[in-house]
DNA sequence: ACTATATAGTTCGATATCGAACCAAGGAGG
DNA sequence: CCTCCTTGGTTCGATATCGAACTATATAGT
C-alpha cells in the first residue's frame, strides 16, 4: 500500500523507538532518584557541573530543549532546595546567572552515583562500544531537528 | 575526574542524547499535528490502523509504554472526537476493546500526509540508509530498558 | 534622543503524564 | 460456594510541560 510507505520510512521509525524509549528511560530515572526531583531537575544540575555554571536560564532551556517558562519553573525547584542560586546578571539587568551552591554540587554527586549503580544493573546485557557508536549519529540528528524547529 | 568517568558512560550519553531529540521531535509532531491532537493520541490511532484494532486498553497502554491511567485519559479524547469507539470485550466483563472508526481511519492518513510532508523537508538532510542501521539498536535498547522496569 | 523592535524572564491556563487508591470482575484453593 | 489474590479500568491529586500574553530591559534605526 502505497500510503503507508510514506510513514514506515527510516526516520520515523527511528523517531517511534526514539520516543518509547525516552518515556522508559525516563520512568526508569524518577524511579531511582530522590524524592521529589525529577530527570530533567537532574539534568540540569549535571549540565551546570558539566558545561559550568553562570549560565542563563535561556541557555539553559537552550541547552535542554525545553521552553523558558518550563526553565522558570524548574530552577524556582532547584532554588527552593537550596541546590541552585540564581544572580542578577552583571551585564544585562533583564537576565540571572545560575549557580550552582554546594549543596547542588553534593547533590549532584550523589544522584549521579545511585544512577550508574541502577544503570549498571543492566548496562551488562547491552554492547558498549556498540552505545558509542549511536552517539554521534543521534548527535547528528539531533541537530537536524534542532535546525528545523 | 574518576567521578564523573561513571557517568560519562555511552549508555548514559544515549539516553540523554535520546531524551532531546524526544522532546524536539514530539515539539515537531505537536506543531504540524491538527489542533488539539497530541503526538501520542496520534501514536494510538497509528498504532491500532497497523496492528489492528480490537485491543483492549491495557495492551496499548503496554505497546506505547504509558500508564494505564494515562490511556484511560487519552482513550477518552479520541473517543469524545468519534475516532475510536470502545466496546465491552466479549470474554471478559472487566476489559475493552478499542476500535477505530472509518473517521479515526481516515484521521490517520490525513496526518499521516502532514507527517511526511513536515518529515520530507528535512529528511534529505540525514542519510536514511544510516537512520535504517539505527533501528535494530534502538530496539535491542529498548527490549533491555522494557526488561529492567 | 526617540521610537520601534527584539530579547530575558515571569505568569497563566490548558493538557499529558504519573502513581496510588479504588472498584469491579476473574480465577484459584479450600 | 466462599474467601483470597490478581487483573482491567477508572479516578484523583500532583507535577512537568507547553504556548501565549505580559513586563522590563536592551538594541537599532532614524
Amino acid at each position: 500500500m502505497k500510503r503507508n510507505a510514506s510513514i514506515d520510512t527510516p526516520l520515523f521509525q527511528v523517531l517511534t523507538e526514539i520516543g518509547i524509549i525516552a518515556q522508559l528511560s525516563g520512568a526508569l530515572f524518577n524511579k531511582v532518584l530522590p524524592e521529589g526531583l525529577h530527570v530533567s531537575h537532574f539534568a540540569i544540575l549535571n549540565h551546570l557541573a558539566r558545561i559550568g555554571d553562570g549560565q542563563t536560564p535561556l541557555q539553559i532551556a537552550g541547552a535542554m530543549q525545553v521552553a523558558k517558562g518550563t526553565m522558570t519553573h524548574s530552577l524556582g525547584v532547584l532554588e527552593r532546595r537550596g541546590l541552585v542560586v540564581l544572580e542578577p546578571h552583571p551585564d544585562d539587568r533583564r537576565s540571572k546567572r545560575v549557580m550552582l551552591t554546594d549543596a547542588g554540587r553534593a547533590f549532584r554527586i550523589a544522584a549521579v552515583d545511585i544512577l550508574a549503580q541502577a544503570m549498571g544493573g543492566f548496562s551488562s546485557e547491552i554492547d558498549e562500544a556498540d552505545l558509542g557508536l549511536l552517539v554521534p549519529k543521534l548527535a547528528e540528528l539531533r541537530k537536524v531537528l534542532d535546525a528545523n524547529r
